[in-house]
DNA sequence: TAAAAATACTCCATAGGTATTTTAT
DNA sequence: ATAAAATACCTATGGAGTATTTTTA
């Protein structure tokens, strides 16, 4: 895409007298004259030797010629190469995925996805709800596993809701509470308790204190952990007990599970995307992942 | 010099911004998404993914980017070359000859344009009034030494007489005519003539045969040539006489030089030079001929 | 709240046209 | 005599500004 003063002069050259080239172009003699004259003027070099009935090259006219006749070759080149780039579709799905939720139901998804798209190829990233949704938002990801609330705090965010997590207290096999299978919300006031940091999830966190006041105590927060694998471990080395899900719970964990009577708590496993990736594939995935999550509960 | 649409498209890439790329450029952001929108539909291909709060360059996009940014970068060094070359003057003198007078003055001339420009390469070529002429025309040659009024023939060349030829006419030694040293133009009437033909110089024929009619008679001419070695060689071959002039004749063309008393013939030994050429050495050269000449005669 | 981009609308700078002169062929 | 280029002058298109809305951060 040159200046049109060198599609002008090009023509010039080529047609033999700015006459000429107006017709080339469709204008006329006076429009080329002056168009090549202000490009001689800008470039402040002589492009043509004017004391001949027709215009002849200078040297410096000639090397100009040369190369801008270099640059439009090359540039339908560039032009191929960009149109292809174009309509080539982004072939990576990069998905993030915060925990064993994921782990245990996101290959049934996938199997369904690559049907579809077999040529895409898929990338998982482990990340926290909050770096989730950071990543979403520089786009380094396209759909994100997480919490509703975090993947709903930010406008930009498409966020469809899977399952209801059922909430639910864990403790140590050795902790007193292990010989009850439920328990009222309050007789937990004084214990000790892990819970995941505000760093990793600043909504999850808001909205985990606030269920506790709707509650009606204040928890006894001993240790903040940045993930799940460190909540439950903290769990099992009865350092206090924590709020969960039991989806997010497996046998290997060897915890023991309290039902909660009374609780306030919630939270809802869900997926997000940016509201304007445009990505056919992304809205598919998203919709896999919706009829997948209705059947499962 | 690209299209003033691509600079603003860089400069939003490097600034990082439309808005960011006007302040660059001095102007608003919405001439800037204007033209960098009016470059992608030109083009047929989005250059900017605008999904985001600052646009981001698509794959195309970094195609185009790094393709023009080269062009930029090389377009230095070509406007350097040009620069240097439409400053650089040109080095070769191109010069005319037609005659044995320039062999014979040429050398002492060039003598004196070297000692002014030492730099200057001189190309001397061998031709006839006309082709001289031509070549001046179309500039091949930057000089050419010939016939007054050939040279005058052409509005465009700038003719600076040098000497007036001294008309005679020779003949063989062994021509009945060689017995006299002078004679009156209607004697020779009926004898058989040598001339240089129309093609060697159209004006100077013209002019010659007007000359006769102002003479009196019309000569026998019974050969055309075209140049004057050949004129010289049929008059030794005793073909016929010739109209030339004393200058061009030497001991060694073993001719009869004979005067003529009331001649209308005349030729003035000029140079030209097409108006036109602007070249300072060219203009110098011919003066130094003129001065050459004055000092001659 | 601030900053960015798009867009509808407006204005004027300049690309292009007209008419004429000058010059080359 | 013809064709070409330059130039003065004029017209109108499109480049740039203003104001506003929408969206992101």
């Amino acid at each position: 895409m040159l200046d049109k003063r060198i599609l002008y002069f090009l023509a010039v050259v080529e047609e033999g007298s700015f006459s000429a080239a107006g017709k080339a172009h469709y204008i006329t003699q006076s429009a080329i004259s002056q168009q090549v004259a202000s490009l001689e003027n800008d470039l402040n070099i002589p492009l043509f030797d004017r004391t001949f009935y027709k215009p002849r090259l200078t040297k410096a006219g000639e090397k100009y010629y040369t190369f801008c006749k270099d640059i439009l070759y090359k540039e339908v080149d560039v032009l191929n190469e960009m149109y292809k780039l174009a309509n080539a579709e982004e072939e990576i799905l990069h998905i993030g995925i915060t925990g064993p939720l994921e782990s245990k139901h996101l290959p049934n998804i996938i199997v369904r996805y690559e049907k579809l798209y077999p040529e895409k190829v898929i990338k998982v990233t482990k990340c926290s709800f909050s770096s989730g949704v950071d990543q979403l938002l520089s786009g380094e990801l396209d759909v994100a596993f997480g919490i509703s609330n975090d993947l709903s705090y930010h406008t930009t965010i498409a966020v469809t809701e899977l399952i209801k997590h059922k909430i639910c207290v864990i403790c140590s096999p050795e902790h007193p509470l292990a010989e009850c299978k439920s328990i009222d919300s309050k007789e937990l006031k004084n214990v000790p308790v892990v819970s995941l940091s505000k760093k990793s999830g600043p909504n999850f966190y808001a909205d985990f204190m606030r269920s506790f006041r709707e509650d009606g105590f204040t928890p006894n927060i001993v240790k903040y952990v940045d993930n799940l694998d460190e909540l439950i471990l903290d769990v099992r080395l009865n350092r206090g007990i924590a709020w969960t899900s039991k989806e997010v719970i497996n046998e290997t964990d060897k915890v023991h599970i309290l039902d909660i009577n009374d609780s306030h708590h919630g939270a809802t496993f869900a997926v997000g995307r940016r509201k304007r990736n445009i990505r056919e594939d992304v809205k598919v995935f998203i919709e896999l992942c919706s009829d997948y999550f209705s059947t499962v509960s």
